[in-house]
DNA sequence: GTGAAAGCGCTAACAC
DNA sequence: GTGTTAGCGCTTTCAC
């Protein structure tokens, strides 16, 4: 029982129904004070009554404006991972409530994360005004081209040297030399990082760790660099080569959450404790890590803060002002899993 | 140093640049086979050097068409309540996946619960060709209305008696029975519910926690039903009201594992042990549900499926074919929390 | 094979 | 105050 086909009201309706013109209802909807009081409010009411909107395709081709803001979210070709990542989903949310908030629309997008240019597709096909880019892998020079074509977009990531294009992120490098110097103050005789440096983001807070080191005065071995990605089972697999080595180890700073959890989990089942054993910091502050046996120390990006920086800059940018990026504050957050 | 103003090169810069009409231009990018073979890949290659696209507001408008599907997250205007719950998140992420894979692109947006109403708007609008609405609430006469309306969308909830529009969800009702069959099996005497069952999904779940005791032929008494919103302090509360009333209890059913995991946690810190003292199974199976400690025992709700789901039942109405509602198979996953 | 012209649904000069 | 008209960027009949 659903062939009811039904048919988009449009502005020719309502003015034959209001017995005007199309120029007296775009007039009236707009809200002119041309429009005769009484007429006006006619019009909204029949509007109402035939549940007429407004056309925005038309609107928005007449007017040459445009409130929509694509998000894009690259993945990984190769390992065609879905869209899970807490973080990320969340910072999703966080954009979806600040975009909302300024009224503007938006729209997800994945794309390949070998064709970042692509995200440009999005301006260039006048779908949306603007983009927010939500990781920037190894794309940096694309990036750049990107925005000396002039194109409005924001990235979610590293600041990098030589960047033409705006970027939030927390401050990766300081939020590493927090979470490793606390392991460190807390006893700790050798520090793993885990995770892949290559990534921008990551390769920072492998630096922040590297620094702590050096501001203590205490070496860092080749061996404690553990390049990791963000994959469950390459995780586990690392964790269980780290105790055939049997090179002795008390902490490690892991480049996420997820990956701390991880790290737990397989430290965990081959017979380790943690924070007896191992101390653990991770990264990012995930919901959940408060909540994780033991909660977990971690390194906080604000997300809230970051939606609202992403959606601030880009439309500041929009508007014609200069570009400009954004370090976010990172806080560490200690809890039980370091030893609290 | 960004004072370049990018303009959008549009299908006349191109056929001036190639000496030829907008309509040969049109024709060529369609791969019309009426154009010469020779000219149309001069088009071609002339539109990638000058980075042209097609403007996809003008063509929809024209074409009368649209690939863009609206996705609604209602929000509590109440509680005003950001976007973050893993599960709801996930399965956005399932969503882009699925749409992405088909062609279509992504308008998430977000609506006052106490107004679904306006989710027509996307359609009304012409913003989009269909809507998946994540949440049913307690709108389900003006979902029905929407639906006679003869409105394209598709509802993540519960199937409840006289619907007219079309849901996916899974089937909460056997999910609660699962789920407490297997606290009584385990031999539980007393198992509390959690969650708020005027939700039409947990209504079910709650249905399913009632029959699971009928079927052992045990009762359920009033103060078992722990109506609790889906907000961490309330929950919080609720379970230091419930070890105030000294009324004994050794397991619960939660509505979602979230709030699995903060009653875990309260009752930990007010000196409970979980599973030694309480059995506990959640509901979703979100990521993280596995690697809590204890690993929590839980419903798994398939959003990988679930999202493909939404997306094709939603295609197969936009096509004309009528309208088809799926209840996906739920999964008891007996974890270490409900002592496993 | 290619171009001229009309029109998708809307807005804004410009008339009256 | 309200209507007429042109045009936003595109596609497609209809001519040639």
């Amino acid at each position: 029982m659903d062939a009811v086909r039904p048919k988009r009201v449009q502005m020719a309706d309502l003015a034959r129904a209001a017995g005007v013109s199309t120029s007296t209802v775009s007039r009236a909807l707009a809200g002119s004070p041309l429009i005769n009081a009484e007429t006006r409010e006619r019009i909204h009411a029949l509007a109402r009554e035939l549940n007429y909107s407004i056309n925005v395709g038309a609107q928005n081709l007449r007017l040459k404006q445009n409130r929509t803001i694509a998000v894009i979210v690259p993945y990984d070709a190769q390992t065609r991972q879905h869209l899970s990542d807490p973080f990320f989903l969340s910072l999703i949310g966080s954009l979806a409530d600040a975009l909302t908030e300024r009224g503007h629309d938006m729209l997800l997008t994945r794309v390949d994360a070998q064709r970042l240019d692509l995200a440009s597709q999005a301006w260039h096909t006048g779908r949306a005004a603007g983009i927010v880019l939500v990781g920037q892998w190894h794309h940096h020079d694309q990036l750049n081209a990107m925005a000396d074509a002039g194109l409005p977009f924001v990235v979610w990531g590293a600041r990098l040297a030589g960047q033409q294009y705006a970027t939030v992120g927390s401050d990766n490098a300081e939020g590493g030399r927090l979470a490793t110097a606390h392991l460190l103050a807390q006893g700790a005789r050798r520090v793993l990082f885990f995770g892949d440096p290559a990534l921008p983001e990551i390769g920072q807070r492998c630096q922040g760790w590297r620094a702590a080191h050096r501001a203590a005065r205490r070496p860092v071995d080749a061996a404690a660099l553990r390049p990791v990605p963000f994959v469950t089972e390459a995780i586990e697999r690392e964790v269980e080569r780290l105790l055939h080595e049997r090179d002795p180890f008390d902490a490690i700073f892991a480049a996420s959450d997820l990956m701390a959890m991880t790290i737990v989990g397989t430290l965990r089942r081959l017979g380790r404790r943690v924070p007896e054993d191992v101390h653990i910091v991770g990264y990012d502050d995930i919901t959940l890590s408060a909540h994780f046996v033991p909660p977990l120390s971690t390194v906080r990006q604000p997300i809230e803060a970051a939606g609202e920086a992403l959606v601030e800059l880009l439309l500041e940018q929009m508007a014609g002002e200069p570009r400009r990026s954004t370090l976010l504050a990172t806080e560490l957050i200690v809890r039980q899993s370091s030893g609290g």
